[in-house]
DNA sequence: TATAACACTTACAGTTATTGAAAGATTTAA
DNA sequence: TTAAATCTTTCAATAACTGTAAGTGTTATA
């Protein structure tokens, strides 16, 4: 759906070498995608999710904050394709690149033509993954958050908003706390469960104020669950 | 739109006196509204907005803050039908509440009748009042402030967010500097111009991230306008 | 070109929102 | 009854949003 112009693909690149920087940029504008780059590192992975780009190209060795950290905040927060792009060609790099999210792993130098399949193969696999998920007139906006339900509408906090979305996306099925760990703070480890609690007594109050009363059940020992419809029971 | 149930409309009662206010719910509780009542007047204007009502019933005299002071509080946070009901019958007094966006006043002791009347047209007027607005593939959701465009979704923070309303439903028409001091502060005095330049810039930049550059372009002197297809100009 | 009015940008500080930790209350199952 | 599990409330740290201030650009007109 689009307008006057085609809506271009925005790839933000985040490289601190100001050639290869500009070496990227160029090769990726001639192929028509929209080309944002971090040059400040201060705040890395919160100025990649401002851009709200489409694809994220990531150097691993960066000044200040390490590229591993970058990949994990951006992929824990958002679920934008990131492609790694470094000179470390060592094994447990690439794994623990791909352990913490990342979705491409390739080294440099790297011929352009296969950066750019790679590319257009990470975007066109994500393009399908719905904007929405839906169940029974409750809708959420998988990306702001914005939950719609009747004539109302919401924008849930980031915590409650990414439990919202386990929980529609498996309504009227068990989702197990260790799916709520994984998504909300990117780690099946313990995390202390009160933290969950909290937030879910946040969005049980939160769905209270626009009638979704009742809605989130729970599993003893395991975990929570979303009732899709009014009055109905599954276990 | 609903599902299992039907969607009550929510209505908020802002009344300090004990009794009054339980007489009040259990009149709209037996005509199927959904009830909220305000107990602690304490950030009252705020609490109001966090209920989403549908309509909100306010009682000028107030512990605290005034209910004048509320009222123009939340009718320039948003745009929720507001009635007020008062024991004051000073012309004066209604004028002023009036004035300061209430939607009815009506003085008490009020019949039972009158009133569910009242807001039952109230909701009726406002019902028609559609969510979002839209020109040209950009949409925005009225309430919210989510912005859709294309596969995009972000949402605007408060005053970007009335500025981009405006703008969209004025698209490719000016909007004149005054107009904007009504919406972002409910007043056409004189308020700095300078903060509206500076939301003006920022929601700049945030249409910048999304790919709407350029859309918004100054009438000098006059105020703003927002063109609302690409390569397309209006004076 | 000069100049004055108007518009834009950037940085900063006050305020509000969001968050996890902590500690205690409540519920549940046996 | 009791112990584990879950829930609730409060608090402090962090992040987001906002208007102010001060300085920089731009435009129209003389």
């Amino acid at each position: 759906m689009s307008k006057g112009g085609i809506i271009l693909k925005k790839i933000v690149i985040v490289e601190d070498d100001l050639f290869m920087r500009e070496e990227l940029a160029s090769i990726f504008m001639k192929e028509k995608y929209a080309i944002s780059c971090i040059t400040c590192f201060q705040h890395t992975s919160k100025d990649i999710l401002k851009e709200s780009p489409d694809l994220v190209i990531l150097d691993i060795n960066l000044p200040g904050a390490t590229g591993f950290e970058i990949c994990r905040t951006v992929k824990q927060k958002s679920s934008v394709p990131l492609l790694v792009l470094t000179s470390r060609d060592q094994m447990r790099d690439e794994l623990h690149a791909l352990n913490l999210g990342a979705d491409e792993y390739l080294t440099k130098p790297c011929h352009k033509d296969r950066l750019l399949a790679r590319v257009s193969n990470l975007l066109r696999r994500y393009e399908g993954r719905n904007h929405f998920v839906e169940v029974q007139g409750i809708r959420l906006d998988r990306k702001t958050y914005t939950l719609y339900v009747g004539e109302r509408s919401i924008v849930l906090p980031e915590n409650q908003g990414k439990i919202m979305e386990l929980l529609l996306s498996h309504s009227d099925d068990i989702v197990t706390k260790e799916m709520f760990f994984k998504k909300l703070w990117g780690t099946t480890e313990y995390i202390d469960e009160n933290a969950l609690q909290v937030n879910m007594t946040r969005l049980k109050k939160t769905l209270g104020s626009i009638f979704l009363n009742e809605r989130i059940i729970t599993i003893r020992g395991k975990g929570y669950c979303l009732v899709s419809s009014e009055g109905m029971k599954n276990d």
